[in-house]
DNA sequence: AAGTGGTCTAGACCACGCA
DNA sequence: GCGTGGTCTAGACCACTTA
């Protein structure tokens, strides 16, 4: 049995006053000052070091110059198939997931555009070489905070001057619009769920903490051919949101069963 | 425009290089003593804080004596509803996984045993206070390597002395021995991802890097009835599997659509 | 103004694993 | 043995925010 390093025994310590609730979600724990008397330490980098271990364990957060603080999270529910789950779709995924929560106003910033495919797009679209793709870039907001970003693609041919392509909000719902383009439903969504965590520029743009990992939710639709008409990348934060959807045996009825935050 | 820290250019100097593929998956990246060189830095502790910038992005590992070196990662597909999707299964769902992969050799550590449901368990099995739960438990390994684990927990009187409490492999599958013994299918699965870092056991466990994620997936498994019979914690390490799921509008097949890595 | 964390220096000794 | 990263010391100055 080898003693362990001393950051580690204080991260442990602070850690373990976290889980039994010691330090509550929001609480202030012991700032460096404090920590370097109460281990005895010698030196700012040392208990800077076990603070940076919770930090990026998603723990604790430096408020400066208050200290550091147990981090809070409120969750909304993130449904990956909801637009499979109600027809039409007239509302939004997203203002749909917002109904959840009080009081809160959502917003969204939409930016169109015409791109040159990535190799991500271009593979599930199964565009040519050179093909262009239509980019449909959304960063969705709850009383002014990023929650989460929203870039769909879909072939330039397709929706070239169609509403599709509006850079605002299209009131019968883009996959209504999409529906008529190709002449029947989207009618079946294949996901990928990618967990790592964020560049630079996405906990810039959605003002990440330093512990919070996100899942990059790549949403493939497809129309009763099986043909792919639409591919979604969406960044999902770890710190705002639980992802949820349901599976059910093949022929059989999806009981509704209601479900609470746990 | 202010000039951005020493280390942080450091760590956007590598990022890039990593990010246009200068430094392939699985290449050193300079030491810490070249880095002091070539950025004039004249104390270690400013390049091994860009260093531990990159390590907690997941971006690059310390392989000691060697050095820094970019990870590379092999993803496993993780499907939470394939369980639903193959009647009876025969097959667990890990062995089929890795059917995808060549070579590897699966395993897994069982371990049964009879505990008091956390509140997590409780709640979604909607257990009376007091009343007791079994719960299996694995490692999943690959090569001896862990890759997940799983908990699985249903109400103990309904398995107490069956054969869901055996503590090794279940030929028939444990949802065949659960559909015996509740005189039906399980029809219906609801499925709550949660995406955090791991905590330190859970690091160990599965031998996690520092900048590796994991979902906590919850699982929970309901008959025709909308009664739920069993709840399932997976812990999915981000840096060894891609999630995948589909989805399909009411009443519709799902086309049968195959799917390669991208 | 005071106190917090953020950045950086200039050293030291240790643990590990390869040649 | 040698070079790598791992841990720790003992300072310094700065930036920010709130009281």
């Amino acid at each position: 049995m080898k003693s362990s390093p001393v950051y580690q025994r204080i991260a442990d310590e602070i850690r373990r006053k976290i889980t039994d609730g010691t330090y509550q979600p929001g609480a202030q724990v012991p700032t460096e000052a404090e920590l370097m008397a109460t281990f005895d330490v010698k030196s700012r980098a040392t208990v800077r070091q076990g603070l940076a271990l919770l930090v990026h364990e998603g723990l604790i957060e430096a408020r400066r110059p208050k200290g550091y603080f147990v981090v809070e999270h409120r969750l909304l529910v993130y449904r990956p198939q909801a637009e499979f789950r109600r027809k039409p779709p007239e509302v939004d995924i997203f203002t749909n997931l917002v109904a959840e929560e009080d009081g809160r106003v959502p917003s969204q910033d939409i930016e169109v555009s015409i791109v040159q495919p990535t190799k991500l797009v271009q593979e599930r679209l199964k565009l040519d070489d050179g093909q262009l793709a239509a980019a449909r870039r959304r960063v969705r907001r709850l009383d002014g905070v990023a929650y989460n970003i929203n870039d769909s693609h879909v072939a330039l041919d397709l929706v070239q001057g169609t509403e599709w392509m509006h850079p605002g909000d299209v009131q019968r719902g883009t996959d209504t619009v999409l529906a008529e383009l190709i002449g029947g439903e989207l009618v079946y969504g294949f996901h990928e769920l990618y967990l790592r965590m964020p560049t630079p520029a996405e906990a810039h743009r959605l003002n990440l903490g330093a512990g919070v990992p996100v899942a990059e939710h790549i949403s493939t639709s497809y129309d009763a051919t099986g043909n792919p008409v639409q591919v979604t990348v969406n960044i999902v934060p770890g710190d705002r949101h639980v992802i949820v959807f349901e599976t059910s045996r093949e022929g059989t009825d999806l009981p509704r069963i209601p479900w609470g935050k746990p």
